[in-house]
DNA sequence: TTGCTCCTCACGTCACGTGAGGTGGC
DNA sequence: TTGCTCCTCACGTCACGTGAGGTGGC
């Protein structure tokens, strides 16, 4: 009906779409203008403005602009397709949003375990993500068995991982600072480790599995560098002469 | 240490990470191999192995290449630092998470109210949507003064989106077989429109704002074809008529 | 003359996927 | 000779954002 064209500038200010974008559908051939002026100049009509609130309807319930432009093709669309439509994307919607969930309670965790220390030792950090990931991925197959690791992961697991990553801190910390690995203070800290380990052993068995081959597996993210493993190497020989 | 290099495609096997993207890892300088052998073929150290293990940890909790490329500069981080990042990038995903809540949300009120037709009306199933999304910008600038609305969207919108949705449809449907405007069944639905017109009406004030230029205002999306809107034209005025 | 609104290239984004066409060692 | 594993371009993905450099009407 009416006259009135819009230029370009007129529509996207009327729906909030970018200018960029109109010409972009224009190019891909979603919303081609009714007409240009002369120098190229787009004009949309009031049916173009109608078929550009039908695209941002749909863009709005997550369908691609591949999607509208079918959609958009015929004025009918059989039921059975759009429900097939909306109950795929549904099902993807909710799987983004559940990797969404894990990552959020991983940042959480994370948050959680690096408070208090004003330098992170970044390695140390991606081993507690890794060791993370690498248990879920176990978990997969062993969490049929056995359903109380989950319970494990979520109450005991971040005190449990906080107690590993404050005691490897301080482990960083003394060998950074030269410390012998056959002093008091050095024992001290191994005599942890290993109370802090067998109490780990004493929770779940799963984690046996990925401990055993904690030092000689070599696809399992270590948090130490050569020289702090040679110190740890160390201290654990004098540990053992000492208890003999 | 050992002499063991890997190649790409056991580095690939191992970790569960693409060639491809190893080669594209190499080549934005984030992970290049220790040595290459003739003809160009890459090979990996372990302490490469262990630098891609890092990355797939950094990448796993939402760091995208480039941050992750200044988290693995240093090996200490200020905890400061990494608070930061984790809080920004919690952020963006609770974000991402409440677009996806709204948009199932959607998606599901929309699967119930086209259910049971065979054939839907794309014009009419995108007026649906695009009503919500206005009501739903509307109702940021209203939601201080009532919270009442919301409860409306929610439990009693559906009802009345689906009983909309099947007189739209009647209508459709009679004026494509060529039904008289003038006739009866069409003063009946006509009637019928007028009803659930009004009980919206009574329901929330909000709505009028809407309504009042639902026909003027070609800023909202119109379910109706020309033709269509003629026939309720002219179906509009018989009524008036006959009531005299 | 000065803004303001258009225009067309064309590169950039992000993290790769996917061939095409060829090589090297068993 | 035949697979198998490498390699390097280089275009494609998705939906635009962002200049660069220029035009047209007030």
């Amino acid at each position: 009906m009416s006259g009135s064209m819009l230029t370009i500038g007129q529509l996207a200010k009327r729906t909030g779409v970018s200018i960029r974008t109109l010409r972009y559908y224009d190019k891909i051939g979603l919303l081609i203008p009714t007409d240009y002026k002369e120098g190229g100049h787009r004009l949309y009509s009031h049916e173009d403005l109608m078929i550009l609130q039908k695209i941002q309807s749909l863009k709005f319930i997550g369908f691609s602009l591949k999607d509208i432009a079918n959609l958009l093709e015929s004025p009918y669309i059989n039921e059975q397709q759009l429900k097939n439509s909306i109950a795929f994307k549904k099902k993807e919607l909710i799987a983004e949003q559940e990797r969404i969930r894990e990552t959020i309670e991983q940042l959480n965790h994370m948050n959680t375990i690096i408070s208090g220390y004003e330098e992170i030792d970044v390695k140390l950090f991606c081993f507690i993500i890794h060791s993370i990931i690498f248990e879920e991925e176990n978990l997969n197959e062993y969490s049929q068995a056995k359903g109380s690791i989950h319970n494990f992961r979520n109450e005991e697991r971040v005190k449990l991982d906080k107690e590993y990553f404050s005691l490897f801190m301080d482990f960083k910390k003394i060998i950074a600072n030269g410390t012998n690995p056959e002093s008091k203070e050095a024992l001290k800290y191994i005599k942890q480790l290993m109370a802090l380990y067998n109490q780990t052993l004493s929770k779940i068995e799963t984690v046996e599995i990925k401990s055993t081959h904690q030092f000689d597996q070599p696809n399992i993210l270590n948090p130490f560098t050569e020289e702090e493993i040679t110190f740890l190497k160390n201290a654990f020989s004098h540990m053992s002469k000492v208890q003999e």
